[in-house]
DNA sequence: ATGAAAGCGCTAACAA
DNA sequence: TTGTTAGCGCTTTCAT
């Protein structure tokens, strides 16, 4: 179809305007359409309001927010936003956001630190009300303190910052319990009775990727069981990720192991992937488990064995961390989930 | 880890700031900061940028845009984040727009084309460079007049509007095959041996819904087949529609059918879990087939027979529809991809 | 090439 | 309760 009858551009109507088409002062037009203490006659009210559905008026979000200061808006930066977790922290993030009236806006950092510290920069020139960081989270000192320095400069200017499943930085934080879920896990498989475990880890010095492992270990360690570091292997903390990871593994290496824990799901699914494609059955031939029990798991058979992480519940922290006063810190729990990738071998 | 040491909140570096730590006016500051038309000298030139740099100065957005009186903002609505086809179609848009310097924002519609309106206002108010509306499109006309009303204020106002696979809106478009994709689908699974299919539909005024029937009819039809209405169920777009459709089928019908296709994957990965709720095996007792191709279907198995929509390149037409000039109407094309989920059956 | 000054749309003292 | 008057931070004529 085409479009309509291009007519000339027209101003966008103003608060100018309205309180003109009203015959009152531009205050008390905006006393009535935006403020809050509000003490307008009704009369006025009432015209006031009648001309700004008349003339179709809408608030001009910038002019407000240059004016007051201040804005609604948070951001939070993802690293990726095709990925499964991802996504739906973004949903539970908006979900959450909703009542409190925050828009929030939704940055892709691409797993780059750098990417990071730009949009951070970007956004204390927007004035957002807070920056969440989800994702990522690198051990890399140097650019660490870069952005620990951004994200300094923000919050003294009155932003809020609050990270998700990351405790590196210095600021409030809402965090998985990455090491005791993974811990759990390695508990939970001992149990079913593998012996013989490799690990795909994602990026090495992503957080997530060393609490998980250095959880994973513990775990094994409680029940006498050595996971040597000939026994990790590191690639990226993504669905290829694990697909080339198991791709390149020696054909020694699957032979012996019993059971693969990739440090998440997408990682678990593109080793599943790879293990198929290399003729190998999951579970007959290795077993196979995963963190973060994303929404595709429902669909994946055999189902995959996974740490669950409550995605709406970190929406849910983030927002109140964000509004009101919550503790700095939380821990939320994350739990075994047992499924048919790793059935019972004893 | 708690937060540092709560400054008591600074003021925000402003261009003034900058201009007079520099020694210049506000107006050469902004000249080498942001401007266009830059013919600084310079020595005044290095001044200003050292300043900016040492007082760690970002432009404010805000004030940018309501002095402008224009944004670099795009928005996206889409129905629902966490669904694998949108989010990947929000990855393909901030992909392409990234070249071109334009932000995009997310707004989430739920479905519902009240919260659409509500939005093209509020973005109307924001003065969005454009607004991209994905998903959706209802053939409900008392609401899309209203939507239309609000978009034809919004281009009058020299924002840019564009429609993602729904041409029942008069403004630019960038179309999906739906009708020609599920008609060559229909057309395949006939060829494989089909003769008993059973669709399901999503919201039945959802136009995506309507054309992909309309093709699929129309490709059995070529093929001297026809698809009684009674053949027919509607649910909710989305997993759990198809899981709920599936569900409440008599097992008549799933006895004597012996395909199913649903007109988008996630429906169709909903209907599988239900078929084999019910204890029927995919594809053995039923086949299945989809619509989009969403990134999850790698991970599937039986491979899910679908058709596919190449969806990078919508984000590349869309953002050139949004900065350049295109036709106003483009329809791209979608390829049937056959996979085990529909295997030969004659 | 640079600066002064007006203005973008709105809010928020401050008077009245 | 309402209107007047400054700004908010930035861009952009218009002089110089």
């Amino acid at each position: 179809m085409a479009r309509p009858q291009m007519n000339s551009h027209s101003r966008p109507v103003t608060l100018t305007d309205v309180a003109n088409a009203a015959g009152v002062s531009q205050s008390t037009a905006s006393r009535v359409l935006n403020g809050s203490d509000r003490h307008v006659k009704a009369g006025l009210e009432r015209k006031v309001l009648d001309a700004a559905a008349r003339l179709h008026y809408t608030a001009n979000v910038q002019a407000q927010a240059v004016a007051r200061g201040t804005t609604t808006t948070v951001a939070l930066l993802v690293s990726d936003i095709a990925d499964a977790y991802f996504s739906s922290m973004v949903a539970a993030v908006m979900a959450s956001a909703e009542k409190p009236g925050l828009r929030v806006t939704i940055a892709v950092t691409g797993r780059r630190v750098e990417r990071e510290i730009e949009l951070v920069r970007e956004l204390r020139g927007q004035h957002a009300r807070a920056i969440v960081l989800a994702g990522s989270g690198y051990v890399d000192a140097n650019l660490s303190d870069a952005l620990v320095r951004e994200l300094t400069m923000y919050e003294e200017q009155g932003g809020r910052v609050v990270l998700v499943s990351r405790k590196d930085l210095p600021f409030d934080s809402v965090d998985l319990d990455n090491f005791g879920g993974a811990r759990r896990l390695a508990t939970a498989l001992s149990r079913l009775g593998y012996q013989d475990y490799h690990v795909l880890g994602g990026e090495k010095a992503l957080v997530a990727t060393q609490d998980r492992i250095e959880g994973f270990k513990a775990g094994l360690a409680d029940r006498g069981i050595t996971l040597s570091d000939a026994n990790i292997t590191y690639s990226a903390f993504s669905w290829d990720g694990g697909f080339g990871a198991v791709s390149k593994l020696e054909d020694s290496v699957l032979t012996t192991r019993r059971v693969i824990f990739a440090v998440n799901d997408e990682m678990a699914l593109g080793a599943i992937a790879g293990l198929r494609g290399r003729g190998l059955r999951v579970p007959e031939d290795i077993a196979v488990a995963g963190f973060d029990d994303i929404r595709t798991l429902r669909d994946i058979v055999p189902g995959l064995t996974t740490v669950r992480v409550p995605i709406a519940e970190v929406g849910n922290e983030v927002v109140s961390r964000i509004i009101g006063e919550a503790p700095p810190a939380l821990m939320i729990p994350a739990t075994v989930v047992l499924r048919d990738s790793t059935p019972r071998i004893n």
